[in-house]
DNA sequence: CAATTTAGTGGGGATCAACCAACCATTGGG
DNA sequence: CCCAATGGTTGGTTGATCCCCACTAAATTG
């Protein structure tokens, strides 16, 4: 009985889904970004001024989708881009103000939104399933 | 620091996407069938035989989409399709044997690919992680 | 300098999930 | 009997993800 939902990855994609999804939809109105926008915001907000490049690399998107995902951030004015002066081929991508208050703005969104979707849980049981999920995400294998 | 990671959902999104497609890997080399198939077949063993408006329901896809499911189930002879007499509007769908064969093959693929995507965990891990999705999935979200 | 590599660009394309409108056959209510 | 609702079907669209190739400008190597 139960044979799908005894599943532990189906319902660990079905949750996972579900939680991005209902992100996604906060995200579209409040700071009007996407989700891989708010990941690329995430990166620079972390490791500061990277190459486009590096970006994509940390993010493990293609370096041709990341182009066409600074250009919405670029015409929203929430990252600059400007030339890398030892290396003019690399562009340095920065955080405008306008781009780190966005950030914590959906921060701020994100934390909201969990703490809905994470509802059924207690404090402790959240913080033990981050902590499950991220030994997984960790795992060197493949 | 570390933004994104610090998302629970968005690693739980990142584990449970790369669980399915492993899964789904493998389903379609061993018992050579889809994930929602198996997730087809696996309500019909958990349920016994249904209307693909039922099944529909249960899966939470669209009625048009679970035509050309079954459609691909019955060219593999993995279910059959009777009208239900009672209503003849409706369809009874039904595991072959040769279905429930390939369930069980399939179950067996999922636990076996699980074993080593959940292999940072111990075991009491595990059924935590199990336990804690599933109460958020089992949760009157939305 | 010539050849190669690298960062970024632009233009696709394949696949899949999700959804929608229109339609047929059947049922059930009035 | 007429009509609204329901189960199923067909033929789409949309959006997201992923991936690939050809091209430029700049840097690096020989």
């Amino acid at each position: 009985m139960e044979t799908l939902l005894g599943m532990t990855t189906f319902v660990l994609h079905k949750v996972g889904v579900a939680g991005r999804r209902a992100i996604a939809d906060r995200l579209a109105v409040k700071p009007g970004i996407t989700l891989w926008q708010l990941a690329a915001l995430a990166e620079l907000g972390d490791q500061g001024p990277a190459a486009q490049n590096e970006l994509a690399a940390g993010l493990g998107i293609d370096p041709s989708d990341m182009v066409r995902l600074m250009d919405g951030l670029l015409a929203d004015g929430l990252v600059s881009r400007d030339r890398d002066p030892e290396d003019r081929r690399r562009y340095r991508i920065s955080l405008t103000p306008q781009g780190k208050k966005v950030l914590t703005a959906a921060r701020a969104v994100v934390r909201e939104v969990e703490k809905a979707t994470l509802q059924p849980l207690s404090q402790a049981e959240r913080a033990t399933l981050h902590r499950l999920v991220t030994k997984i995400h960790q795992s060197p294998v493949k």
